[in-house]
DNA sequence: CAGGGTGTATTAAGTTGATTAATACACTTA
DNA sequence: TAAGTGTATTAATCAACTTAATACACCCTG
């Protein structure tokens, strides 16, 4: 479900809610499904149980996941975290948009990367 | 000339790099214009003169600077940096793009956000 | 040439955060 | 009741960052 990179000089518990986040929001994940368990992950990643946990408190906290005691956490509804998600995405944006654009990068190279991921044609704009 | 931020959870060293670095790229500081020697900048951020170099030598390893020894450090030409400090902005974009894509968000947010940094007319696409 | 400013290197110590480890407790379900 | 679950706590370990104190070689100027 998750693969580490040990290279990766970031924190254990930051990769595994960057990896559960980008799976919940890109569809990989089914809302209401359930995640597994805080030491089942834990054993999964050779990690400690605290680590994993960890990771669970903030994607709970973020709205990715909701916690059932006694129970296990699972995915919460996409119209629960959707726009936070949309204008944490677009606060990003603006923000590699002004460098990009102090830096005098044309906007047609912008422009070309977005067609090179949300396909060339203007038609399908949807 | 640098302000740190001290509830910012990322090391000292990576903040005047990202700072220097962005002061370079927007070209707030001029080509083959003097940085303030590693004691001095030290000095005025209250830092350890080891944690300045640290990001001196970062900034050079990126090519954002050269140092002439005994002498100082200096802002590379732009020549130098453009084409990869391009290619690392594209990249950050493609990667930003991916997840927006996947989360379903519309091209139509993304234009209106270039528009909103770059200038809405379609004439100056400069 | 001498002195001060420069980049650079080294070693040791201190600090902080992440991680592990070992438990323990309350809850839910079979 | 037993097993699985989330949660909490405490202590110990580890790694990275930072500081501190020096030292050395270089460059420029008086």
């Amino acid at each position: 479900m998750i693969v580490l990179d040990y290279r990766d000089k970031r924190p254990i518990y930051e990769q595994v809610v960057e990896k559960l986040e980008h799976l919940i929001t890109c569809g990989g994940l089914e809302a209401n499904s359930k995640l597994p368990s805080v030491r089942a992950l834990a054993m999964e990643l050779s990690v400690n149980p605290n680590t994993v946990q960890r990771a669970y408190a903030q994607l709970e906290q973020d709205g990715y996941i909701y916690t059932i005691l006694g129970r296990g956490n699972y995915v919460t509804d996409k119209s629960e975290w959707q726009t936070g998600h949309f204008n944490t995405l677009k606060a990003d944006f603006a923000e590699l948009l002004k460098q990009a654009h102090d830096a005098g990068m044309p906007r047609t190279e912008l422009l070309s990367l977005i067609g090179s991921v949300y396909g060339e044609s203007k038609e399908d704009l949807k």
